[in-house]
DNA sequence: ATGAAAGCGCTAACAT
DNA sequence: ATGTTAGCGCTTTCAT
């Protein structure tokens, strides 16, 4: 079809092996014969074929990047930080769909995988996924972001701290009925969301209170899933003062159920949530922030390393320090 | 390393080629074979090696995905609608992130491309760039999304029409003075921002009005960037009394700037988004939204129906329908 | 309906 | 420093 190796080895007359080498950068070439390779691929236009690469080398050049949406504010952003590792080194970014229980991909995802990438970035599934299980089993690269974990490299927030930094930050303003808006009914500890619950039960209890159930409500991450789970709040007997949303997304949801129940945030209800998304700003919600593009950057970095260093690689952990930016949505219970 | 198609071949007591018809579902396969092929491929866990069989059989199994930004709403969920597209066929979806000039890439893309996918799904880049202009006249299957060209398949809004369409809703409102949000200075019209422009001047010019150029500001399509753009436009000596965002993003930063000039957004100043972003909603922003997702999946579709039926495709161009959403940031002009 | 065998275009020993 | 030569694991004629 196009030009192979055999073509630029005949057109500097070298053999193909040469022009491998010379091309790859690879010592044990002279330089004056490394320019005349050079130059005649370029004269020919000719890229390697990357398939005959892989195949004869057994390493497939592409990163996968493993996230249960691509959409969603937060997996963008840490994809967006992927690429921008990637872009200074010849890797390519394969993004695959995970988990999304809406969309059931075909075959298994670890077994393509293992064929398809020398290493996957993983966005937010917790440790013991089946599918990150699998793959560490298999002795495939895996480097995780938004959640902790010794075995295997992983860059993310302190989620039961932060769970903790909000709830406290209300409970400082002297809010005692504070609700929570979750993603969804699970009481898996391991995730982000259980985290980050369980941080702000733990504020709650050593302030000497007890979280009301019928104060949380789920969101499903969701800007529409946070505003009916507002919605859900507010139609309780005793409204909250307060509410803790585990995310900004859903907390602007609350924020427009708010406003439709002619209420304000940080006038008649606090508002906190979790993030630091772009538009916290404009809403002046108070957030927890996390630095987003920066945690898909250095996971993608930690996977080179791993890579490049084999398996005896330390995996790095790094728990990302998170910071409270107060706005207008939270203020002072009005109290009595 | 792994079990190979000579395993499953042994297994099966064939010969590698009838696995490899038979996996495929090819025909000429006695039904019972196949279902001993199948079986033993399972048994051992087989995958065949995408490398190998992308050099053996000259395709890549691979689209593509051009695009300038990954983590910006628009782009991100673009890229959801291609990944919905792509979830129930083969195809892995290789994300290239392009045209950012503030981060160039190694070697050209056209050249990388055509040995790594069978085609691309190209966002928001115009049809003569470079890249575009290129991959086409390599016969290189594209689709784009964000732009309309007779000669490839696109997808897209009519851009001028939705200029228009926003400058019209300010000037039936009663504005007189309304000013642009664009993205940078450029009078380039084949881009969605230059045919947006255009509509603007269009629906003020049949108005009998003139555009005015000190009410013109520039925020790069980003939510600061519209910050810093509504706050020159404010220190103007005459301020308008509308303005049009080409972003719905811009126009969060243009309401975060009224706010800070004690402004209310269509009380004061009335504003107008393009796009149809989930927090519009929230903001109470005036938009002219855009089916995203759907472009995404449209655009990928009719990528893949071009793939399919060779050079001879005729290219599909559709021109999506927008629709004017009006919220609370847009009111009558207070006049006098 | 199935098998044999020749590649696909490279890389990686191994020679020289 | 460079060339020779086996594959890498599949697909695809061409036979049968």
């Amino acid at each position: 079809m196009s030009v192979t190796i055999r073509d630029v080895a005949a057109a500097a007359g070298v053999s193909t092996a040469t022009v491998s080498r010379a091309l790859r950068g690879l010592a044990y070439v002279d330089e004056e014969t490394r320019l005349r390779v050079i130059s005649a691929a370029h004269q020919l236009d000719y890229v390697a074929s990357p398939s005959a690469s892989r195949l004869a080398s057994g390493r497939t050049g592409t990163i996968a990047v493993l996230t249960p949406y691509v959409g969603r504010w937060f997996f963008a952003t840490v994809i967006e930080g992927i690429s921008q590792a990637l872009a200074n080194v010849p890797l390519d970014l394969l993004l695959v769909e995970v988990g999304n229980p809406d969309r059931p991909a075909i075959g298994s995802i670890e077994q393509r995988l293992r064929s398809r990438a020398d290493g996957a970035v993983v966005i937010a599934l917790p440790e013991d996924h089946d599918v990150v299980d699998s793959l560490v089993e298999q002795q495939f690269p895996v480097s995780l972001v938004g959640s902790l974990t010794e075995r295997i490299s992983s860059i993310a927030i302190d989620d039961i701290d932060t769970g903790r930094l909000a709830t406290q930050h209300l409970l400082n303003l002297g809010h005692r009925e504070i609700g929570l808006i979750s993603g969804s009914p699970s009481d898996d500890t391991r995730t982000a969301q259980g985290k980050r619950t369980a941080g702000y039960v733990s504020a709650l209890t050593t302030a000497g209170l007890t979280p009301r159930p019928d104060l949380t409500a789920f969101g499903d991450f969701t800007q529409h899933g946070g505003e009916r789970a507002m919605v859900e709040i507010l139609t309780q007997p005793r409204s909250p003062t307060a509410v803790f949303c585990l995310s900004d997304e859903m907390a602007f949801g609350a924020m427009a159920a708010l406003h439709r129940h002619g209420l304000t945030p940080g006038v008649d209800i606090a508002l906190v949530g979790v993030d630091g998304h772009p538009q916290s700003d404009v809403l002046n919600l108070t957030t927890v922030t996390q630095p987003v593009v920066d945690m898909g950057r250095l996971a993608t970095q930690a996977l080179l390393d791993g890579i490049s260093a084999g398996p005896a690689h330390q995996p790095v952990q790094k728990s990302i320090p998170v910071e409270l930016v107060v706005r207008s949505s939270s203020a002072p219970a009005k109290n009595g």
